[in-house]
DNA sequence: TCCTTTAGTGTATTTTTGACAAAAAATAAT
DNA sequence: ATTATTTTTTGTCAAAAATACACTAAAGGA
């Protein structure tokens, strides 16, 4: 079935998106070998005869990041021809989201450099994850306004004027503060914890967790 | 980079859906090679060492089928390690959306023997393509509520009660006749075109098109 | 002409959205 | 200690959208 010179690579990316200080921020590596040595890529590693996708990433998660059971998700491939200057790697790129309490709880010290950036403040890419990161936040901005899914970057304490910016910013909006609070509050999906923020200037903010088992429901 | 017995195959597959009689169906293809031979199973083809996945979707819908210019998008992408008895084969699905009329227009007769199967009355198919085809009617689903995205199903003259009872089986809904057209008609996405379906009993029907340049608008 | 079949239409009620401003709780400053 | 500043929290009213609901219209066939 397969040609004589058929040869194929297939490599598993992850996208990791986290929020702090109300920005999305993805996380990025920093490569050190050539091509494309000293610029900025996401986590991946080429997908080995005896494992899936998935095996890949979890594997790159967990071993080169120090990160463990945050949600993933498969979001797009890319099979340009050239878009590895050696060899033909067709790469399949998967969504990762992490709260950044449980972030700070993961993170350990790597041989690895990898930095947080806001997503409209990008370093220079290597190979053609520029247009892999654009693409996923595109996507992953329509799937952002599903309850469910939004929740994954939120900790279990976080405070509505938050949400409420981060929201604001992600989807270039200016909604009423008020209107706002009406909608997440009749949705039944979060709940005070009893606590308030504290050390902050001004009026104290409570603090909210997500329900579990929340019903599929789009935000806006 | 690559090991040296790094065997690893890309396939594109490509879940064609149509809308006749008021179902929903996926368009198959019989094998007649083994493995899985007289099964049915999803169009496909390897994807070579030049041409893209999205190449390799395109040869499929033309040069087996006899289609041209549908509207196709990536689903999703499997890599189970055993989804083929004998290679290592990593599958990437698109879906594919044509409208019966114009689906007319392009049948040609060809070798390969195809057949529209409705989503929830399928034959007995090979590898993994019935796990795929869940999957993938799950995900078409969810976009289907997007009017742009609908619109590929449905021929440019249609009928109101035709898209009405299309919709209700395929969200298992009975939404109220009278609220369904009012919803549509003030979303100011689609036009009368002057004309009335014939040849049936009762009164007739109305034709509508769907208008070019249709803003993102859901339909629930 | 009547009967059957399917398409088409309006209104009243409820729910949701959207605009809008003042009070409360903490810290910082005088 | 009082006052000023900062940030969070809260309610009402009008408009728009969603929902429940039943009869008339147009065609073909008997």
């Amino acid at each position: 079935m397969a040609l004589k010179d058929y040869n194929m690579n297939i490599e598993g990316l992850v996208s990791i998106f986290t929020v702090s200080d109300s920005m999305l921020k993805v996380l990025l590596v920093r490569k050190n070998t050539e091509p494309y040595k000293g610029y900025w890529i996401l986590p991946g590693s080429l997908v080995q005869n005896e494992e899936t996708i998935e095996d890949a990433i979890t594997n790159v998660i967990y071993d080169k990041l120090g990160m463990k059971s945050l949600y993933i998700e498969q979001s797009h491939t890319y099979s340009n021809v050239d878009r590895c200057p050696d060899n033909r790697v067709v790469a399949v790129n998967y969504v990762g989201l992490i709260d950044s309490v449980t972030l700070l709880l993961k993170r350990e010290e790597r041989d690895i450099e990898s930095v947080w950036f806001p997503i409209d403040d990008l370093p220079k890419l290597g190979y053609d994850h520029s247009d892999i990161i654009e693409k996923t936040v595109n996507i992953l901005a329509k799937k952002l306004i599903n309850i469910n899914y939004l929740k994954n970057l939120f900790p279990s304490d976080f405070t509505l004027p938050e949400i409420e910016k981060v929201l604001n910013s992600l989807f270039k909006l200016n909604v009423d503060r008020r209107n706002f609070r009406k909608k997440l509050l009749n949705l039944d999906v979060i709940e005070e914890t009893g606590e308030c923020l504290e050390g902050t200037s001004g009026r104290p903010a409570k603090l909210y967790r997500f329900k579990e088992d929340i019903k599929d429901i789009n935000l806006f």
